[in-house]
RNA sequence: CUGCCCGUAGCUCAACUGGAUAGAGCAACGGCCUUCUAAGCCGUAGGUUAGGGGUUCGAUUCCCUUCGGGCAGGCCA
């Protein structure tokens, strides 16, 4: 039935109108109005029109709604303004909707042109423990993933895990001594303290430093013995990162999991393949490619170094063959790389050098998803106490923690093992939905007592809807599962116009990857659903209002669930 | 020096290819529970969108400039 969203359906038919009048291919520049007073939606297109053919705005506006055919969908066009075409939808056309989306899987949500997304995130350094340096990463990354996903993309988890370099060289070493001492489990049961200890080795003991260096050179040069003890190294570290996948929610496999390692072999190859198209030159005895397009601090064109003077290679050498991986063997449309924006530069180098190289057809899109750092309360870069960084699974169990003392205090008399279960999802699901719900392009400041205030624009908050929902349905008994849905109070149709919006919020999200869009739209969502319970009494009304109500609440509670999860949030039958 | 990001209510954040009177939450104040979970709903108050120019019917949004903050810029990632 719909192969648009309502945007898109609505866009169609302005565009149309104006074509009708003489304006083809003017953009009709539909949205949702900023107030109730100018409908529901509003197209703006015709201002921009009038004014490139120097007419009449308001006159043009006046033709294209006699050629606006909105038969079915909108009980009111009016002209408003210099030209604005507001646009009231109609209550049976929105009630169509409920009941088409109730009938649906995906909640009537339209499926584009399919592409195949690879989504590069989390991508944790293998030689520690995972950090809240990783938190925004990996639950951006994932929001993303599973919105595309369920959109209709075949999407492609990328986890780009540092498990290369010459701190393996000592960590291997160290873990040889460990396992001589017979002590390797205890060992590595706290990755940071092993590291510390290596570490500590590595600077203390010159001896020890010397070995390490050398397991470098085995390591690299693909010694069994060396290999076998990185591999192990590496299994333990990954084991921790599911781990905190876990209890995050977060849906990154082992399969998903390609680090830098795994694009050794083709390192040297594209050096050599940069040298032989002429992008890359030798300069300072390293090999580098000249970019006009990024200047230096001496006005010249900046080098981007493929290898250094020592032959040895970088991350931007990896990230190179990474694209070639993702284009040949991946066979991406879009890949996304969910990274910290302070790699911002790299990422438009690399991504030109891609382009020059061929590496990167002109048909694919190469996206940086940057995000800002997380600060503490003081506006300052989030540290523990003592100016030390926080493990992601310590932050984790604080928010259970919290979240468990918050339910026990609500629900003094719920058995222990629900308010754990609930604690869990509550505790989580804010951490995640504080960092999700605000513009990623920004820093944001990290405090548990707004995302845990359980008020406003919090993941609680939607969960507490989600829980009247399910409640009500506890309650509810008997009632007409296939029920017509008739709108007939404003806070009805305000809720079906909410629920006839999810598809728009997911293009969206999809389109300019931004997990915002969705938190925002399901806060509206969960807002007009409070409003709509004050309003409509559902399980005191009778017949077919009753249970067109019923079906509302249905459509709602699945909504909210299918937003959240798509955020990773689990929602309750009960908190 | 150059480039990128940011600056919106006291605080945390929105504002969808430039749209109408810049919106929420917290904090403050005032209402609403013998009726489906009050972790809720309704209302009041709070703004020179850092400052100044420009583009136009219209600018938080685009351009220039100043100030302030963050980050990046040849062998870490």
């Amino acid at each position: 039935m719909t192969q648009q969203t309502l945007i898109e359906l609505l866009d169609s038919r302005v565009s149309a109108a104006l074509a009708a009048v003489g304006c083809e291919g003017a953009p009709a520049v539909v949205q949702v109005s900023g107030r109730p007073e100018y409908g529901d939606y509003q197209a703006n297109g015709v201002m921009g029109a009038a004014k490139a053919r120097k007419m009449n705005p308001r006159q043009l506006a006046t033709e294209v709604v006699a050629k606006l055919n909105l038969e079915g969908i909108a009980s009111k066009i009016e002209i408003a303004g210099p030209g604005f075409i507001n646009i009231t939808l109609a209550p049976a056309y929105l009630a169509a909707q409920v009941q088409h989306a109730l009938a649906d899987s995906r909640l009537g949500v339209p499926q584009p042109a399919m592409q195949r997304v690879v989504v590069d995130y989390s991508s944790p350094n293998l030689a520690k423990e995972m950090h809240v340096g990783h938190l925004r990463s990996t639950i951006i990354g994932d929001a993303l993933a599973r919105v595309l996903r369920f959109v209709g993309h075949d999407v492609i988890a990328q986890n780009h895990v540092g498990d290369w370099g010459t701190q393996f060289g000592m960590l291997t070493a160290f873990l040889i001594e460990a396992e001589q001492g017979g002590d390797s489990h205890v060992a590595l049961a706290d990755l940071e303290d092993f590291y510390r200890r290596a570490k500590q080795r590595f600077d203390e003991d010159e001896a020890f430093a010397t070995r390490a260096r050398e397991y470098v050179v085995k390591l690299q040069g693909g010694d069994a013995q060396v290999n076998v003890l990185w591999q192990k190294f590496l299994d333990v570290s990954l084991h921790h990162c599911e781990a905190v996948y876990e209890k995050l929610g977060v849906g990154l496999k082992r399969e998903d999991v390609r680090g830098e390692s795994a694009y050794n072999p083709d390192l040297a190859v594209v050096v050599k393949n940069l040298q032989a198209q002429g992008l890359a030159v030798e300069s300072e005895g390293a090999q580098v490619v000249f970019l006009d397009e990024f200047k230096n601090k001496e006005g010249q064109a900046q080098a981007y170094i493929v290898q250094k003077q020592d032959g040895g290679y970088l991350y931007s050498t990896t990230d190179l063959a990474a694209v070639r991986y993702r284009v040949a063997t991946l066979k991406a449309d879009r890949v996304l790389y969910v990274v910290d924006a302070r790699q911002s530069l790299h990422f438009q180098q690399m991504f030109s050098v891609s382009r020059k190289a061929g590496y990167a057809p002109a048909t694919l899109s190469l996206e940086h998803v940057g995000f800002g750092v997380m600060l503490g309360e003081d506006g300052k870069p989030f540290k523990t106490r003592s100016g030390g960084t926080v493990k992601l699974a310590e932050l984790l169990a604080e928010a259970e923690l919290r979240a468990h003392a918050l339910v026990s205090e609500k629900n003094p008399d719920m058995p222990e093992v629900e308010r754990r279960v609930i604690a869990r999802a509550v505790g989580i699901g804010a951490v995640k939905y504080a960092d999700l719900s605000k513009n990623r392009n920004s820093d944001y400041v990290f405090s548990w007592d707004s995302m845990l205030s359980f008020e406003g624009n919090t993941a609680p908050y939607l969960q507490y809807a989600y829980t009247r929902i399910a409640s009500v349905f506890r309650r509810a008994e008997g009632f007409d599962a296939t029920a017509p849905v008739v709108l007939g109070e404003e806070a009805e149709r305000q809720l079906a116009l909410a629920l006839a919006r999810f598809a728009d919020a997911l293009q969206s999200v999809a389109r300019e990857t931004m997990p915002h869009f969705l938190c925002a739209y399901l806060y509206e969502l969960a807002g007009q659903f409070m409003r709509f319970y004050e309003a409509c009494p559902v399980l005191k009304s009778e017949g077919a209002v009753r249970a067109s109500r019923l079906r509302l609440c249905e459509l709602t509670a699945r909504t909210l669930k299918t937003g959240l999860g798509l955020l990773g949030i689990e929602v309750l039958e009960q908190m």
